[in-house]
DNA sequence: AGTATTTAGTTTGATATCAAACTATATCCC
DNA sequence: GGGATATAGTTTGATATCAAACTAAATACT
């Protein structure tokens, strides 16, 4: 189930009477954390389908991406570029070994850490995933405006860097 | 365990001499999906940090927030309204009620439905919390900067309008 | 009135995530 | 060299979430 409004509130006079009332959102409406998660979950969500539609979960692009721009890079390197912890890395990995698509070998000066690497398969994968995520961009671009779509990233990218 | 940049990769070369080299986004460096996951992913964690200063987990602001602008809310109309699905909420506000935040009554003429209220405690911890919550936009109004942040937010309010 | 459909909320099963504890290895410093 | 400390990755336990199946009640249709 997912939201793309507030959501008329339906409820019922005496007479049956349809009484429709808008949520009050009070403080949320302007405030940026909220407007911030709710655009994110939508925007993910839509996202989500189209990957779904190629048979990966979204999660896997911005990780193969980063593999594959940075081939060699550890599971620690990823987890920080990606924004996510190590640990929840893991399972992430393992699949993608399993399914062929990153390969991971031990470092011979270091031998607590892997270098990954994105297999020939891995690539194929992630050729389909980019042409997806560029339709899905394309979307977003529409809706933001070319006039924007600077600027908006670059707020973005200084929250993501100054919060703490 | 939180990201704030790309992370430099340090390396080690053949006399032990550290090599960095900053991590390579490709395209996700320009893609608004990517960011916008990354700027809400960080916002919400300083935001989460806050809240739990005063015992209350981040999420419990935004439902508090809308049944108190909302008295008499179903949870159906809630969980649109907070983007959650509604069984999702279930748990949710079953802790509100039993830590006596939230108060729930049955609706005579619909038997199926819940009434939602913030109970006198509710609305001290929501004033708390939304002291909290001030605090933080106001953080996030400084990264943002007051000339940006109107259009900020309508861009934000409109990929989640219009996404689907 | 009686059956079919819709709706509100809950339950169940799966997934993603984090944080802290842990293991193995590497580095630091005496 | 050897103990103390730091680092890479995994394991474990907890939480939040979704989607689909479910239950009970209301409404719609004939």
């Amino acid at each position: 189930m997912r939201v793309t409004n507030g959501g008329g509130r339906v409820r019922r006079g005496k007479n049956g009477e349809a009484i429709v009332e808008s949520v009050r959102f009070g403080p949320l409406a302007y405030w940026v954390g909220f407007n911030l998660r709710m655009a994110q979950e939508s925007a993910f969500q839509a996202f989500s389908r189209r990957s779904q539609e190629i048979g990966e979960s979204p999660g896997r692009f911005a990780t193969l991406t980063i593999i594959a721009r940075n081939p060699g890079i550890s599971q620690t390197e990823l987890s920080l570029a990606n924004g996510r912890d190590k640990s929840s890395l893991t399972p992430v990995v393992e699949d993608l070994v399993r399914r062929g698509l990153v390969e991971r070998k031990r470092v011979r000066q270091d031998r607590r850490t892997y270098r990954l690497n994105v297999t020939p398969v891995g690539k194929k994968t992630l050729t389909m995933l980019t042409r997806c995520a560029r339709r899905h961009e394309r979307i977003l671009d529409g809706i933001i405006g070319q006039r924007d779509r600077k600027r908006f990233i670059q707020i973005l990218k200084k929250i993501a860097a100054e919060i703490e």
